[in-house]
DNA sequence: CAGGATCCAATAAGATACTG
DNA sequence: CAGTATCTTATTGGATCCTG
């Protein structure tokens, strides 16, 4: 389980992990890949799915995950115009390792709740 | 797999797994957690092992895991004095689901550049 | 409906200097 | 060695207004 692999020591992209990393870390993507693992969305829909977030943040998040391959788009020629996005298999492919996570976070939330009223009390 | 469970709407905590899961994905925080994976160390210690980590962003990412009960710190009366830090249990419960997506990061990296290359090639 | 563009406030984080 | 404190910059992100 190599961090750092063959490159340490650069001030960026050292290790290539942590540049995919760093997008599964952003606030909003996997938010919106998890919501999208529902099933596909528009774009409207999304922004009821996930009420705070901005309509910047929704458009910037949206294309950063086209980019990366894990959403695409596809546009319907209707007028008012829709667009649709939905995951791609790549997308998918990150649905489980992610549920994990949650499925932790929600075991150990009461444990780590716990632990920060303990370290804030005693300081 | 609800992210939103009871309270949905509020522009902060609105989920509460989602308070974990900001932490999860600090910049810094599984970065610390995976080095201390490999075993106990102390503070100059990390500094060397993830190399572009600031002493200040050190400092306050481990006392946020501290606080988290993620990691525990000990010291040792010795002069000059010796701070050890290490993975709770709880810590240690981590890396497995972690690990997980480190892997699937590694697996599909080479996938997400070339999606990246082709979409900044049509843009 | 699905964005693009702009402005501005909040936050994060690096650099630097100092201490028990 | 293991931090604290402060300053300053870079980045993020929200609010707002506009368009095909």
């Amino acid at each position: 389980m190599k961090l750092w692999s063959a490159n340490v020591g650069q001030p960026v992209g050292m290790c290539p992990v942590r540049g995919v990393l760093d997008k599964i870390s952003d606030k909003w993507s996997m938010l919106l890949v998890m919501t999208l693992a529902t099933g596909p969305k528009r774009f409207n829909q999304l922004r009821r799915d996930v009420p705070d977030i901005s309509q910047k943040m929704l458009t910037q998040t949206l294309r950063d995950l086209q980019r990366d391959g894990m959403v695409s788009r596809q546009v319907f020629d209707t007028k008012p115009p829709s667009v649709e996005y939905r995951l791609t298999p790549l997308g998918e492919s990150i649905i489980l390792p992610f549920g994990h996570l949650i499925a932790w976070a929600n075991e150990h939330l009461p444990t780590i709740d716990q632990a920060r009223t303990e370290f804030d009390k005693a300081a």
